[in-house]
DNA sequence: CCAACACATTCGTCAATGCGTATAAGTAAG
DNA sequence: CTTACTTATACGCATTGACGAATGTGTTGG
């Protein structure tokens, strides 16, 4: 329960969550969106996997993240209420609307060229592509 | 909101909001349940006030600590939801099972012997009691 | 096998945090 | 004013965590 927590209470760690939302994306969007370099996105996400909270798929070069609810009731609620609260926030709207430009042309940005798009979790395609 | 979720980020200050929930609280009932040195729990009852988690009220000798709902929405929903998920905790029931009690005979610890009783929020006695 | 790519981990440094102990600050009673 | 009492803060120490820089791991393509 203090993990979590702990896990929550970083500004890049809140942005990584932020992006991910409901789809499942890759680590280079991240990197490209938030701009820092890549150790440090790298070692937030093992973070929140260690914490739970995040899960990891690779698929060939590339790794994708996507937000796991807790086994915990009472953790997933917690988790879903700070979710609707980032939404709420300027930096996290302004992120969000990166990626999606991003998404909508990834040729556009070296990192990002031939790189898989993210995926809305059970869905196939990305809605505002 | 990083100081936010890193308030929550410690036991100690989980069970004390635990045993906040909706009354106004005593410190030294604080040291009473928790059982550990009274400047730990002076700290960590500041580091929550400094979080805008909590606030507190002088009453002679005594002060009281009372849980405040904080001005954004997102935060008080993510607040509440974590107070819900305490309720779950067993180590949080049995803190709160000790301060029933301490709160219905407080003649008999010496640390609580004259100091005021909780009091619900918007209440003027302990419902228990 | 080797080079290029995407990502993960390690290392050293520095600031932040938690703890116990001691002490200070604020209040009520004699 | 002095004392007792409740709570808060200061200090030294050990641990944790975030960072940049360098290096390691795993995969694809030639």
């Amino acid at each position: 329960m203090e993990r979590f927590f702990q896990a929550l209470g970083d500004n890049t760690r809140l942005r990584l969550l932020n992006l991910m939302g409901d789809q499942e994306i890759c680590v280079c969007y991240f990197v490209e969106i938030l701009g820092g370099p890549q150790p440090k996105i790298s070692r937030h996400l093992a973070y929140l996997r260690t914490a739970g909270i995040v899960a990891a798929r690779r698929e060939g070069k590339w790794m994708h993240y996507r937000i796991v609810m807790p086994p915990n009731i009472g953790a997933t609620q917690v988790l879903k209420q700070t979710l609707n609260w980032l939404r709420e926030e300027k930096t996290m709207q302004a992120d969000k609307a990166r990626l999606t430009k991003a998404c909508c042309s990834p040729t556009k940005y070296a990192l990002l060229d031939g790189a898989p798009s993210p995926v809305t979790v059970g869905d196939s395609s990305c809605e505002a592509c």
